[in-house]
DNA sequence: CTGTATCCCGGAGGATACTG
DNA sequence: CAGTATCCTCCGGGATACAG
């Protein structure tokens, strides 16, 4: 596991500190998907369009690390695991309600200047 | 330019949207500083330890071209220009707080899972 | 079903030198 | 002072195949 800060900023830091955790490609989507309920490797997968089983699992061992979400293993004979937040992940819900937020009141504009017709 | 997302999804999409926008290693910080006052680029740069003039430049250029920063010459005699947000920008100000606060309020509980001694 | 093991690639970030 | 121009490194992310 690599360190969070290379050096000390009192500054921007803290926003910093709080982006890291939620960096990954898909870690905003699996919290999303993680506070209504929780969800089942593949139930994950089948959400989210696109993630390969590798890069998903590692997303989801790095929320894990980070202590936002807890894996439970159901039962082995027919392999089943289940994903879930920690009280920890839970409070997480109002920021990404404020990232989501945001989006929804100023994203179009942010749209009109990226302006890509590929 | 690149797209900004190459899929539609309608779950934790609007939370992608917005961090994409200050995933860029510097640009929290950046904003940060600009939300007090305009800064002048090598004024940012002391700011920010360890940041290069080249990848400082390219923060710059990234969150200008979102529209949330604007880059104004003051003056070519002695070359002087200065960076400050646009209202576009300003709006972000509730959302770094969001991220700032979580930080301040849970961020040492991450750090004491991360436990990192190297 | 839920992973791990390899191999691969592009791009973000960085070091350094040069410029108007 | 405020940048470009090169070149380079590293790592997140991905494709694919295999495994318990």
């Amino acid at each position: 596991m690599k360190k969070h800060k290379d050096y000390d900023c009192n500054l921007g830091c803290m926003v910093e500190n709080t982006l890291e955790i939620i960096r990954g490609k898909w870690k905003g989507i699996v919290l999303t998907l993680l506070f209504d309920k929780c969800y089942r490797f593949n139930e994950l997968q089948r959400q989210m369009p696109g993630v390969t089983q590798r890069i998903l699992t590692k997303q989801l061992r790095e929320l894990e690390q980070a202590g936002l979400v807890v894996r439970e293993v159901l039962s082995l004979k027919p392999f089943a695991v289940c994903y879930s937040l920690t009280d920890l992940g839970r409070t997480l819900k109002p920021v990404m309600h404020c990232l989501k937020q945001w989006s929804l009141d100023h994203g179009h504009e942010v749209y009109a200047l990226e302006t890509v017709q590929d």
